[in-house]
DNA sequence: CTCCTTATAGACAGATCTGTCTACCCCTTG
DNA sequence: CAAGGGGTAGACAGATCTGTCTATAAGGAG
């Protein structure tokens, strides 16, 4: 990565290094307060070659939370085989994860959503697909556990996972573990 | 408002006009896409006028902030004298009467300090000032109900109301007040 | 009348924004 | 060799950004 490739990657390097580089930029400072200039500068790019790998800004934004979500994905699915609940649980830890590994600047799709008002931009799409994939993955397992309601309880899982991550990027990011599991229990160890 | 008004109210009639228009623009479309000279323009404002009133941009945004933050805390404390488990109810149920109102375009503290990377920031210190009442604010109500944990379910409440919110402009906001209902029960009507 | 307060219009400065385009280069493959 | 793919530097266009400043005007109070 430090210098050219002299292979033909999958991913060609400046695509890659533009990815990386904005991923890391949005993510800390925001969508709009990051020009394409910095981008372009911090990756060691031209101009031609930002705009032949994305036509628009926005293209450059969708790549950014398509991946985010693909490597998410991927490691819920590479989660190790338990029984429903301690899926559950599973799935929920890696919040806990997530905020404690350091440099949480909260969630990459609830903050774009913020900066994108119109539910039909493609940036929208993506974090709609996304938050879809993950209430359905969550009411799957809570079917399989036998859960009365597993809609609803999946749709307050979400929102509690909504709102710890918000939490631990605008409170205090230690005190989400436990406040996971806390919540995660009265939500579903009710009889 | 519709004309300049001949006399001199406590708010300046151009001063209300600013945060008036602020409001409705930052709300739509996010802090950082919309430029002053647009706030300008459809305020019927001079630029010496803004910066009179507004030493910054940023000044306008923490002006915006700190007045939904006192309306809020405003309808809060007007709210009828019920028992705890009701106040808790009456409180969280002010969520579902926002989102259910029209326009619900998320919620403007977590909107902002999406956008608002540096905790130490003015506009940052307002969303921080907000948080900590209303988790006090429910901590106080849970210690009278005499909850064995009122902080940890306080912070639940209040990660519950931050998913909530955010479900309401990412999902389905019809959904939002049962909820809103079903999440109380669950985190409070424990034994 | 003067002074103070509030306001108007808008030019100006420097920077930055997103996107278009020209000219050129290197490497690999056929 | 030529063609294709990936890349470089950066000028250019038009717009917009935040903030500074000048000139002027109106209303009210003393």
């Amino acid at each position: 990565m430090q210098k050219r490739s002299s292979g033909h990657p999958e991913t060609p390097a400046a695509r890659r290094r533009l990815l990386d580089t904005a991923t890391r930029l949005f993510y800390e400072g925001g969508i709009h307060t990051v020009g394409i200039d910095r981008i372009i500068a911090e990756a060691g790019v031209a101009k031609a070659t930002f705009y032949k790998h994305f036509p628009s800004k926005d293209d450059l934004v969708v790549a950014y939370l398509e991946e985010i979500d693909r490597l998410g994905r991927a490691a819920v699915a590479a989660l190790p085989k338990q029984p429903p609940r301690k899926m559950v649980s599973a799935v929920m830890g890696r919040i806990s994860e997530a905020v404690t590994a350091g440099g949480w600047r909260g969630c990459p799709f609830l903050n774009a959503a913020a900066e994108y008002p119109d539910p039909n931009s493609p940036v929208r799409q993506v974090i709609n697909a996304r938050r879809l994939w993950y209430h359905d993955s969550l009411q799957n397992l809570l079917e399989q556990e036998g859960d009365p309601t597993p809609s609803v309880t999946a749709s307050l899982l979400v929102a509690l996972s909504d709102g710890l991550l918000e939490s631990a990027y605008l409170d205090d990011a230690e005190s989400v573990p436990s406040l996971v599991r806390e919540a995660v229990a009265r939500l579903l160890d009710r009889s």
